[in-house]
DNA sequence: CATCGTGTTGCAAGTGATTTGCATTTAACA
DNA sequence: TGTTAAATGCAAATCACTTGCAACACGATG
C-alpha cells in the first residue's frame, strides 16, 4: 500500500480501514479499470465479505480523493483504476469481447492510425468528451 | 424529413410510423444532443402522447442505423443526436450547469488550448475511448 | 490501555434509467 | 381490401447505483 495513497486518506479525513484496504487492494492489483460489481466478485473469491454498496461508496470516496480516475465506456456501468505511478491515458475496447486494452498515449495525433498500430485493434470509432466550467459558472 | 433518412429505415425493414416521425421531428429540431426523457417532454409539450419505452425503442433503432449518434456524458443517461447533414464531432458540458456546447473539431491537435479558446469554457478533463475490434473478434 | 467522537459498514429499501413481455394496432404492399 | 411483419401502449421487470439507519471500528487523546 502506496505512501501518497495513505497520506491522501488522511488529508482527507478518511480512515484505513479493513474493507477498504481489501478494495485498495483489488485496485492496485489489477492493471485495466474494473467495475464495481468486478470488484465486489473479487472480494468475495478472496473470501472477504463486502457489501456492494460498500464499494460503491469507497469508489466513488476514492474517486473525490482523486485516487482511483473513472474510466466510462458505455457498458452500463462504470470502471475504475488507480491512479498511483501511472500516467495519464486512454483506453480502447473490443466491441466484440469487450476486452479492454490501455493505450499509453494521450497528445492525440495521427490518432486512429497509431491506436491501430499500437494495438492492432481495427478502430470503429471513438468517444472524447471534454468536462470543465463555462463562462457563466467560472 | 431528409429523403435519406426515409431510405435508411426503408433499407432497415422499418416502418415510417406516426410516433417515429414525430420522435424524428424532435431530433431534427435539435442541435443539441437530448435524452429519451426529453424527447418524450417535448413530445408532451407538443400534444403527442407517446410511451417512454417507445421513444427508447426508436433511439435504440436509429442509433443501430447509424442515423443517430450517442452522446455519452457520464450524466446517468445516454444523449442522441441526429447525425444527417452534420459533420463528426464532439462536445464541451459544464460541470456547473450542465450546459452543452458542440465542438465542430475533431482532428484533435492542441486539443486543451484550442477548446478553450474555441468555447471560453475552463477545461477541466476530457474522457476519450476508442472502440473497435481487437485481433481475436477481427 | 480505556474512552470518546467521527467516519464506516451491513442490510434493506429506494431510485432512476432503460428494457421486456404481450396483446393490440398499424404501415406496407400484393 | 387482406395479409403480415413491424410497432406501440401498458405494466412489470432489470440493472446499476444510492440512501437511511443502527451497529461498529478507527485513531486521536488522556
Ligand atoms: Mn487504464
Ligand atoms: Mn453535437
Ligand atoms: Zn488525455
Ligand atoms: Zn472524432
Amino acid at each position: 500500500m502506496a505512501d501518497s495513497i495513505i497520506d491522501s486518506l488522511k488529508a482527507g479525513g478518511k480512515k484505513l480501514t479493513k474493507p477498504r484496504q481489501a478494495i485498495l487492494a483489488i485496485l492496485e492489483s489489477n492493471a485495466l479499470p474494473v467495475t464495481a460489481a468486478e470488484v465486489h466478485a473479487r472480494l468475495k473469491k478472496a473470501h472477504v465479505h463486502m457489501d456492494l454498496a460498500t464499494v460503491y461508496r469507497n469508489l466513488t470516496m476514492l474517486q473525490e480523493l482523486g485516487l482511483v480516475d473513472p474510466v466510462g465506456l458505455r457498458e452500463g456501468q462504470m470502471r475504475y483504476e488507480v491512479r498511483h505511478g501511472r500516467e495519464h491515458h486512454h483506453h480502447i475496447q473490443c466491441r466484440g469481447c469487450g476486452r479492454i486494452v490501455d493505450l499509453m498515449l494521450c497528445p492525440l495525433k495521427k490518432l486512429t492510425q497509431l491506436v491501430e498500430t499500437q494495438t492492432k485493434f481495427a478502430v470503429e470509432g471513438h468517444s472524447l468528451e471534454f468536462f470543465g466550467w463555462c463562462p457563466q459558472c467560472r
